[in-house]
DNA sequence: TAAACGTGAAACCAAAAGGTGTTATAAAAA
DNA sequence: TTTTTATAACACCTTTTGGTTTCACGTTTA
């Protein structure tokens, strides 16, 4: 972020993989975990996992708190709400076209579980 | 089979809202529609249009197909169901009061995965 | 106080994303 | 056949993104 307040959304934060993987991570340990911790699981420099941290922060999907001279995250699930709120559109959808998804599901089911 | 090796993912696919508006608009509507009516309800150019449904597509989140010199994309909710089930991971950090239709959803899920 | 540590910020870079206009092609209409 | 319509394909441009290295600043520790 170079300049002005790029205001990332859920949508973007969420868009790229390793900034999954960071929420995942944070959801798993379920406690605040210091860059230095966070960047151990990943195979970029701190300051990348800094900006993925920056990213996920105007996301509102972490919150981070001074602890010495450590900066610890916390997972701050709250904004998945929105594409939790997104996606009941498409549940509805679903629910309409219930057929089709379960002819879907059992085409699936039928490739992994015969044998 | 939803998405196997597309260079767009579900994730990506959704982070751009003009994408997402895209997609809204084939569910409202919920009929197939050619490029020329998608385009009209967005300021950018049908090409640009064009990009954003071949993203779609790619992430498997539309289908087209050819009706004389037209092309209809219809929507295929399908894949949304990867977002959703990456979004059940963090239920349990918010109240889990959650919405009646995602619970219908994760049920039939639990026929075909893991459960 | 000085040194080491943890982090944030700046400058920079390559690649991708989102946009444009133009051209090519196939189908419908005149 | 010729023209118009609908879309795809191409070349190109600008901004954003994800990454790097370097450096400055505050906090702990010696």
């Amino acid at each position: 972020m170079p300049v002005a307040e790029a205001r990332y959304d859920v949508f973007q934060a969420v868009a790229d993989s390793t900034r999954r993987s960071m929420l995942t991570l944070l959801a798993e340990t379920d406690t605040e975990l210091p860059i230095s911790r966070i960047a151990e699981h990943f195979p970029i420099s701190r300051t990348a996992v800094n900006k993925h941290l920056h990213v996920l922060t105007e996301a509102g999907l972490v919150s981070n708190r001074k602890v010495g001279r450590e900066t610890r995250y916390k997972l701050r699930p709250d904004p998945l709400r929105d594409l939790q709120r997104w996606l009941t559109y498409f549940d509805r959808y679903w629910d309409n076209k219930l057929i089709a998804l379960k002819a879907f599901v059992e085409e699936d089911d039928s490739e992994r579980v015969e044998g």
